[in-house]
DNA sequence: CGTAGTTTTGAGAGGCGTCAAGGAGCGTGG
DNA sequence: CCACGCTCCTTGACGCCTCTCAAAACTACG
């Protein structure tokens, strides 16, 4: 992050505390009060809206390494909520606390603003998957987006185990649940993939590309 | 916004400057180098992303007071395209001297966190739009959007000037812009607006309210 | 081992996209 | 001032993709 060592120090006191998050309960929910950002530590998490009539829309998914609750700060309440998917961990970032480092070091602040501007780009991205992509291309689209991520972090580059279910995928990409179970299974009989419930295997990385992109990659 | 003279005089060093953007012109384009941000002062905007392969997709619109540019940030270089949609004008902003100036004022500072934040809740919006609404409500929602905005500005809440095309605005609202104007079409038909080209009368607001939420409103 | 939740798969319906043609508005130039 | 062409908008017909409704298979968990 580029911080020096007296920098990492005072940063160490905004992050002191930590907080455990279990499976399925919230770390917060729309209208809850607005104190902090959230650094994910372990586990996973999904972020989603609600309109007035109770439909709810999965708004994103974020897991180690990435924050949550920025969406709190123009109202000083949260407008969306954040459910673990599986047991999880957090860093309990008090934003007043970083508010106030961030007026003492240039690169912190940059790094908040940064921050921020990412989930904006990364929301303008699911704008244009949902606004003029298909199906196929959707999903096709998302699992490389999930792959890419755990191979930053380490992981395999081609297997995944999906930490969320049909419908929070279908929800986050905008189309049903079966339809998601649907394009699965088409995905798999081109040999594009293997499935098995919660277990995916990238066969053909390239055949994903191109349905994502036809034009380019194809 | 909070600030004493001492800081609006700071303030006003930072936007001194203005900028001019004709008609179908851009503000600045995918790619370009990130060094401000813009606030616009007259006229509107529409941002919009562009996909490797060519198809492209309105993210925004954006009308007087509005922030523009705020997806610069985290690469250094702007990963959208802001077009006028009629003649404008905009303060450019420079972003490291916001920084500068955001350290030493912390009203300022978040403010500008606010107004990111905001951005986020927006997209959020629009997420939910395109992820879980139908083309009625998906055009019922942008138009009551678009009145409350302008009511804000103290413009009629009822009547009002569109300022892109039929395709511009179903690029926005995941449609195609046939069915943009069918869509208009029917709501004229039950009688709930007027429509004739870019000039818009709504005679019936809870109606369109009905349409986006049916639950609730009606 | 039973039950609830999740996933898969099928059949049918409908909303929206695609293709196509015509009409309205507007700027430009004769 | 009118004619022309360009862009934008409207409307129709048809087809496909995705949703809806339904049932069965699989998994996880108590």
């Amino acid at each position: 992050m580029g911080l020096n060592p007296e920098e990492m120090d005072k940063l160490d006191h905004v992050i002191s505390t930590r907080k455990r998050v279990k499976r399925g309960s919230s770390l917060f929910n729309a209208g809850d009060p607005f104190t902090s950002l959230y650094a994910v530590r372990s586990g996973f998490f999904k972020t989603s809206v609600t309109t007035a009539d109770g439909r709810d829309h999965v708004t994103g998914f974020q897991m180690t390494g990435e924050i949550i609750g920025m969406d709190g700060i123009v109202h000083d309440k949260h407008s969306c909520a954040a459910i673990a998917l599986e047991d999880a961990e957090v860093c309990v970032l008090p934003f007043d606390k970083l508010e106030t480092l961030s007026r003492e070091f240039s690169t912190l602040q940059h790094h908040v603003h940064k921050i921020m501007s990412r989930e904006i780009v990364r929301d303008h991205g699911v704008m244009l998957l949902l606004g003029s992509m298909r199906a196929e291309e959707r999903l096709a689209a998302f699992l490389l987006n999930l792959v890419q991520r755990l191979h930053a972090r380490g992981f395999s580059k081609s297997e995944l185990i999906l930490r969320m279910t049909r419908e929070e995928i279908g929800s986050y990409l905008g189309m049903k649940l079966e339809t998601v179970s649907r394009t699965f299974s088409r995905f798999m009989d081109e040999g594009i993939i293997d499935v098995k419930q919660r277990y995916v295997l990238i066969k053909d990385t390239d055949a994903l590309q191109k349905i994502v992109n036809p034009q380019v990659s194809g």
